[in-house]
RNA sequence: GGAGGGUUGGCUGAGCGGUCGAAAGCGACGGUCUUGAAAACCGUAGACGGGGCAACCCGUCCGGGGGUUCGAAUCCCUCACCCUCCGCCA
């Protein structure tokens, strides 16, 4: 959530940002929030005005008590004065619930270098790198995985649905061997792996701005917990209220889970083979930093995670998502887009995002000098995230990217110490 | 799943319904001393919100949320979490 302070110094600023985001549901909360946000402001200086003279009275009370005076006549004077007083009290309390709740719906403010835009359309393509392989007879994942037994589709539609494949074999071993491949690079980038819990609770849903905007695309097991739709939700909310020393900053995370996603409302080509699941695995960069180094740090995670494209022989293409394809809590956003020759498509591998202190705000996730025992202002945090990588996508490209006419995959050589091999058969 | 005990400031830990935002110790910060440091001594110190040019003033916060009361860290209800014992379990 954006910081109420915000809303109220910029208010035409944050318009502005729902519109070109393209939330325009958005805007009518605006105007409500503000005007409940004024309302309480002025209640609150009554109340508060209030709460004092009650408090003084009521110490006056205590005083002549323990001089052994009689106070039945003071008494008999606050009761009213407290009863007014709860009266501003509860009313406080709704209007302070009522601006929490349409917080909530307000977007993040884009960066000024995004670009403005309606749709995926007018997404920038910033670079593309390695050659796109073409040609006749280059196979999909999903006939070459098949066809192989690396991958068993129908399996997982029988144990539990569609978007639940099985690997099996080579196919399990490859995914294995991607899980240490990307493990092992961000730990020698300097990350600090994690092994996270992958059923979180609302409040941590809510701090990463899953809820209550996307609650249909969590699946919700019981006892009120959701299943993770990404580890950024869990390792976001490492910190979550605690006031962090700026000499510790960047504090960089990755960690390996599988993710969870319901994925509503999709069809057609978009969830052939692997293109779209409601498992996956998934490979996450998570970074809390100062806020005057926070695009560095995205510029920084982007590019690990294309190197390890480059690595692995695939082609790709960065892409500068404009306002309208953004989403709910970022500020700045690339997508990372492998080229998959068995469709003459790209496809999503990666999705590098810059929350500034959207996240912050929620988690109460701040820094100063010294940290908690430091001196000085505390500041919100800027939390970054980041697939490196996400695994089906990439399996998928790897497998057409790669494919010989035998109906084999040769290895990228950076996996072939994790396989043991130099082909999938 | 059953029974009991807890949750207080960066940490440990006191706290009778009435100057308690909260003792004390540790830690932190500033200073004295020292060539420097340590020790010792003196002092300063919470977070969040509102108001003021400012010194500063006001409000809220003792796990979360409600309640009782003129007044709640202290009493009541409720939820969450932690600990101990029993049961079950990979």
């Amino acid at each position: 959530m954006l910081e109420l302070r915000t809303l109220r110094e910029r208010p035409d600023d944050v318009r502005a940002a729902i519109r070109a985001k393209q939330l325009f549901d958005a805007e009518p909360r605006l105007d409500e929030l503000l005007s409940a946000d004024a309302e309480r402001r002025s209640l609150r200086r009554e109340l508060e005005g209030l709460q004092a003279e009650r408090n003084a009275r009521s110490r006056e009370i205590g005083e002549r008590k323990r001089r052994g005076e009689d106070a039945a006549d003071l008494m008999a004077g606050v009761a009213d004065l407290a009863a007014e007083v709860k009266r501003g009290e509860e009313r406080d309390r709704e209007l302070a619930a009522r601006v929490d709740a349409l917080l909530l719906e307000i977007p993040n403010l884009p960066h000024p270098s995004v670009p403005y835009g309606e749709g995926p359309e007018q997404n920038v393509v910033v670079a593309e790198h390695g050659e796109r392989r073409g040609g006749e007879g280059l196979r999909p994942h999903w006939e070459l995985a098949e066809a192989r037994g690396w991958i068993d589709f129908a399996a997982g539609t029988a144990v539990t649905g569609a978007g639940f494949p099985v690997f099996l074999g080579d196919g399990a071993r490859l995914v294995r061997a991607l899980t240490s491949f990307f493990l092992d690079r961000l730990v020698e980038e300097g990350f600090t792996e994690v092994a996270p819990p992958l059923l979180v609770n609302a409040e941590s849903a809510t701090a990463t701005g899953q809820l209550p905007d996307k609650e249909g695309q969590m699946y919700q097991v019981a006892d009120g917990f959701y299943l993770i739709p990404t580890s950024e939700v869990p390792v976001t909310n490492l910190h979550r209220g605690q006031i962090l020393d700026e000499a510790a900053l960047p504090l960089r995370y990755c960690a390996f889970t599988p993710c969870f996603r319901r994925e509503a409302g999709s069809y057609g080509k978009d969830v052939r083979g692997l293109n779209r699941l409601h498992q996956f695995d998934k490979v996450e960069m998570v970074v809390l930093a100062l806020p005057e180094e926070s695009y560095d740090a995205l510029e920084a995670m982007t590019a690990i995670a294309e190197r390890m494209l480059v690595d692995l022989g695939l082609a790709f293409r960065r892409l500068l998502m404009c306002s309208g394809d953004m989403g709910f809590t970022q500020a700045k956003k690339y997508d990372l887009e492998v080229w998959s020759p068995g469709q003459a498509r790209w496809l999503e591998v990666s999705s590098v995002s810059n929350m500034e202190a959207f996240q912050a705000a929620r988690l109460e996730t701040r820094c100063r000098p010294g940290g908690s025992q430091g001196q000085g202002k505390t500041r919100l945090v800027h939390t970054l995230n980041g697939s490196a990588l996400a695994f089906p996508r990439t399996i998928a490209a790897l497998l057409e990217t790669h494919q010989t006419e035998g109906g084999e995959v040769v290895v990228p050589t950076v996996l072939r110490p994790y396989l043991g091999r130099d082909r999938l058969r």
